[in-house]
DNA sequence: CAGCATTCTTAACATAGGTAAGGATCGGGG
DNA sequence: CCCCGATCCTTACCTATGTTAAGAATGCTG
């Protein structure tokens, strides 16, 4: 079963931004190339200056800033329809790299072709410059998360969000999705060890409230685990009348 | 000493997006209803639809979340010539407060001018587009001092942040700058509480880094404090050409 | 100038989360 | 099919930061 590339891309920004039928065909044709990428690989390195965006087509990838000490921040989690280095169309320089989660397909586009198609589709600009003001908004109640909340309740919070945002791409049906990251890596996402989120993942478990592995989540019980995390999905403005 | 109310803002976005004669007369001609406001007042609320945006003048303000159980987290802190709430333009719905730190002269621009004025000068569009995603890295960086850092490194990253973008508006030609802030607030900025602040001030101070009080800070000692922050500046996107 | 409300400071004590180290499992490559 | 490296899990102990409390500076406001 073959998907179109923007089919994901297109779906997400019809039902967050709206698009007419004219932007959908602009989206469909723009020149497109593909390449596989295994996991863990680095898509664009911090201090690059790119000359294309990158479109996650399938797979996982994160967003990571690198400490002079070693330390290492996850700053953003992309999935399937998410172009995570959008910015670099504006912003010359990275300020933070692009790696693959998972093996994933991924669709380059150059950044003259975007700045021309933005020129010449007022509207479908507007989608994208709005795309890039969802993930600013993420990256708010990221801060709020590890800057206020408690592990529990971070680690709860970066479930729910993982959950509502697959699901508007149409994947997560149930309360099970994908998620192919380590515990050592929830660690880098959340500002914790991986012995701690160790520790919460247990209790979690135990509680009855997730059953989580090093590929896919599964939320046994979302009212409770989104009273724990504080959860209200506003800030990731998905709908574009609300 | 009358300043144009316009003035700070064109000469960032001249700096930082560069502008043409033109798009420097299309921010002039902007029709901007000016109020004033006292220390700590609402501007926007969390929740709210604006229809305009602020521009701020003159002053300071902060951008701040709200927890369900009475916590509070500061996003960004917001100076002469930015508009904190430009995303608003085109995200409908506020997820966040913005709230004066100290009495400011604020400019209140109606969205349709702004859409107007993006309609009819691209360059002026991108440049605002830019400001955004320059919100954004600024976030990103925020996000890794709140999750990485430790308190002495997160205080120290957060002055020397704020020295560059007042150096660039020309509010800080010394080492010296205003800035109003309690030591409770720079916890809530922080993800640390007033009485943690307290200590680690008084140690910086001690070992002769920083001199700071209620509202401004001297950093007397930048090499050392850049060290200790593992300050880098790249983030602020403040060069077009860099 | 008095008086009240913030803010700052210090201290003693409590705890969430970090560090270190090792064993148990698991999955992919030879 | 078995071995090896990477996860995952567990335990014990430690430290940065939070909590509570209370007094000393400030700085408004009447």
């Amino acid at each position: 079963m073959l998907k179109s590339t923007t089919a994901t891309i297109v779906r997400k920004l019809q039902l967050v931004s709206g698009l007419d039928a004219e932007d959908v065909q602009a989206l469909e044709s723009l020149p497109i190339s593909i390449r596989h990428a295994a996991a863990h690989d680095y898509v664009v390195h911090d201090g690059e200056r790119p000359t294309q965006c990158c479109l996650l087509i399938e797979g996982y990838a994160i967003r990571v800033k690198y400490g002079s000490t070693g330390q290492r921040q996850i700053l953003s989690i992309h999935i399937a329809g998410d172009i995570p280095d959008l910015h670099s169309l504006h912003l010359n320089v990275m300020d933070h790299n692009l790696i693959t989660l998972s093996t994933c397909t991924l669709g380059f586009i150059a950044h003259d072709t975007l700045r021309d198609m933005n020129r010449r589709r007022p509207r479908l600009a507007e989608a994208l410059w709005r795309d890039t003001l969802i993930d600013a908004a993420m990256f708010r109640e990221w801060i709020f998360n590890v800057g206020q909340r408690p592990a529990r309740a971070r680690i709860a919070h970066l479930f729910l969000e993982m959950k509502y945002r697959l699901q508007l791409i149409g994947r997560c049906d149930g309360a099970t999705f994908d998620l192919p990251m380590t515990q050592n890596e929830y660690g880098d996402a959340l500002g914790l060890t991986s012995i701690h989120v160790n520790r919460i993942l247990q209790e979690l478990r135990r509680e009855g409230l997730i059953a989580v592995n090093r590929q896919s989540v599964n939320i046994l019980d979302e009212p409770r685990l989104a009273e724990l995390a504080g959860f209200d999905r506003t800030y990731l403005h998905q709908n574009r009348n609300l």
